[in-house]
DNA sequence: GTCATAAATTGCGTATGCATTAATTTATGC
DNA sequence: GCATAAATTAATGCATACGCAATTTATGAC
């Protein structure tokens, strides 16, 4: 299984071990390399990275700011499952900021190229769709919703949305494959980049709103009959 | 100038050094005892605390990732200042969330206790006008926000809150005189409790937003016309 | 066998030291 | 006098060490 959804910047050069500990612990939390729920002592996972415990220790403060895992005092750093309330709650806030971005997407108004640049992608995850490539299918789609979220120009935004992004990384790998394809979800995004262009700011809120919770809605009906309780 | 608008739990007994130094950090930070735009160096800051540098470090990093301060190499840890731009993408994040709350709490409904204490937090408030006491109103109207969240159940939205009302501290500190009395301020929270108590959620989510819209626009003027740049 | 207590283990919090390297100052050439 | 380079300074990043406290294991009483 191949990297999707990733958040990080193209450029993965850390210079330092502190910065290499937070991106590689992070890859291995998102990607499932250590598992939901296990703990890891400071040394061991110093051990793993080839440095001492001290980077270790930012990392984990660093990742645990990000809501990856929990520091428990002699009982080791636990990487977070993710309960069907966590997903709620997520979900939820994912909705509203990413709507939000919609809306003041609208209002401020995209240039031509930066329109055709969405347009694109939304023909790429078609194509994808076409081929039941859901990989590549989710990979684009993250990169939309992310590039959405860039153009709106509120930094915070982009960074909450990304962290939040990251903790259900998980879900979304475990039910690229049990859902159904994603038809419907294309053709929301194309009304909503013609809304963001025609400058309907309510809109284009609204239908990014119904999107998301269409999407919360099945993930957790997903998670649920699946009988996970945590991921 | 006393503590107004705080964040933290009123147990404020933090064992470890690394709480401490987060604990006095923020709380020099928010009330500007150490300037926005100021630089400290980590052996500074530790001797300051009566500590070493190691929980200095580790207290920096968290107050990073909740954007109060900066750490750069070399040059010491930053305490950011807001510009304007900022107090934008603040109050557009705390505007969209605390609307989420104010509608979820609607659909989920509060025991008629619960909707008395806020209550009784609007008659203080009310109070507190009466005397222009705008300290005690700035406290309640903080509390008041703060349970109001909190009620919703939404963990992450509650931190978020908190993190990004930290970061709006100080500018509020400062308008907190110059700006008109908020007498229409307390008639939005009646409507929003009564809406609440009624039921109707997207009733309750306009009538915040419009609040918070009407307390942003009021912020960013009054910052505006004192010609501040940043703070 | 169960529980309480004591001993042993071990993981962490914090201080400290040092190599690294960025920032600053001084020196040098034009 | 100015620009560039060399030298110096100094703050950090990280490894390491160590004591404390939490946890586990052992011991013994009942």
């Amino acid at each position: 299984m191949g990297e999707t959804l990733s958040t990080t910047s193209p450029e993965n050069k850390p210079q330092s071990q502190t910065q290499r500990a937070v991106m590689l612990l992070r890859e291995m939390v998102i990607s499932n390399k250590l598992l939901p729920g296990s703990n890891h002592l400071e040394a061991e996972l110093a051990e793993m990275l080839g440095m001492s415990r001290t980077p270790v220790r930012e990392a984990a403060i660093i990742l645990e700011g990000q809501g990856l895992v929990e520091v428990r005092p002699r009982r080791g750093i636990r990487i977070l499952p993710i309960s069907p309330k966590d997903m709620e709650e997520i979900y939820s806030i994912l909705t509203e900021l990413e709507s939000l971005a919609a809306h003041d997407l609208a209002v401020k108004g995209l240039s031509e190229d930066e329109l055709n640049e969405l347009r694109s992608h939304i023909d790429e995850m078609e194509k994808a769709l076409g081929r039941d490539d859901r990989q590549l299918w989710a990979q684009v789609d993250d990169r939309f919703h992310r590039r959405l979220i860039q153009l709106a120009g509120n930094r915070r935004l982009e960074s909450i949305v990304s962290t939040y992004s990251d903790q259900v990384h998980r879900a979304r790998l475990l039910t690229l494959y049990i859902r159904p394809a994603p038809h419907k979800s294309n053709a929301d995004h194309r009304a909503l980049v013609e809304a963001i262009a025609a400058g309907k700011a309510d809109e284009a809120r609204e239908i990014h709103r119904q999107h998301r919770i269409k999407a919360k809605e099945l993930m957790i009906e997903l998670i649920a009959s699946h009988g996970f309780s945590a991921i």
